[in-house]
DNA sequence: TCTCTGATTCGACGGTCGTCGAGACAGGCG
DNA sequence: CGCCTGTCTCGACGACCGTCGAATCAGAGA
């Protein structure tokens, strides 16, 4: 279960747990803003949505640095750069196997976000 | 119609089309990536996230600054900074009526960020 | 073991961001 | 008209961000 009390972190977010209702339902507390913004900020930036994009949608379900760089007009160094935020943000996950690293998305935080962003159909009745 | 041929803005992304299918669908392109991450970025701010949270969730669906800014430890001149961050990020509309100034949010531009974020239910078949 | 390739870390640079105080603008009211 | 209240603009400051080249680390293979 998440841990109770203290401050809360990003990776207890990773379940399918209520804890974002739709952000037109209420206020957001600010202990939950401050939860969730890194999360929107790591993909506030068009080559880390790129990025995110690739990862997510690759088959298998992960997609590997070698593939990933080659793909955009920056060094490496850059990338790599741009792939650690997206970890610290707890949107991927990182695994080395042998010579390669793959990165692999976590839908628990995204299905949060996404939650977050939800807003009714129409104002009809 | 949406315009065609020359860059997409975000003010494009009002209605419902389809514009951004969900990111683990396939690549985001490079263009659609350079239009929704300033958006993802407005977000990225706890102060703007709760101020997002709160006119949404305002009733009658606007929020006067005036309430909005009591709700913070920060100065006038920085919610409305802020405020103008979720402008012209296309999250938000402003309109005076006499003294004060009403906010509302763009429900468009949300959905469409939720639609991009939306992961399958589960990996089964 | 040495070397080679893939990926990360480190240090540095210019640019942007969040915040503030001071001042300007808008509208209501005496 | 003048004043007051609410909101925004402007300039400034420190902190953070995106990018790079150089150096470092991790494995694979000769």
């Amino acid at each position: 279960m998440p841990k109770q009390g203290t401050s809360l972190t990003i990776a207890d977010l990773n379940g399918d747990a209520p804890c974002c209702p739709p952000l037109a339902r209420g206020r957001v507390p600010a202990e939950t803003a401050a939860v969730l913004a890194p999360a929107f900020k790591a993909l506030g930036d068009p080559v880390r949505l790129r990025l995110m994009s690739m990862i997510a949608s690759a088959e298998g379900g992960e997609a590997c640095v070698c593939d990933l760089t080659p793909a955009f007009d920056l060094t490496g160094p850059t990338i790599s750069h741009h792939l650690r935020t997206l970890r610290e943000a707890g949107l991927v996950d990182a695994e080395r196997r042998g010579t390669w690293v793959y990165y692999r998305a976590r839908p628990g935080i995204l299905r949060q976000l996404a939650a977050l962003l939800t807003v009714e159909p129409a104002t009809g009745p």
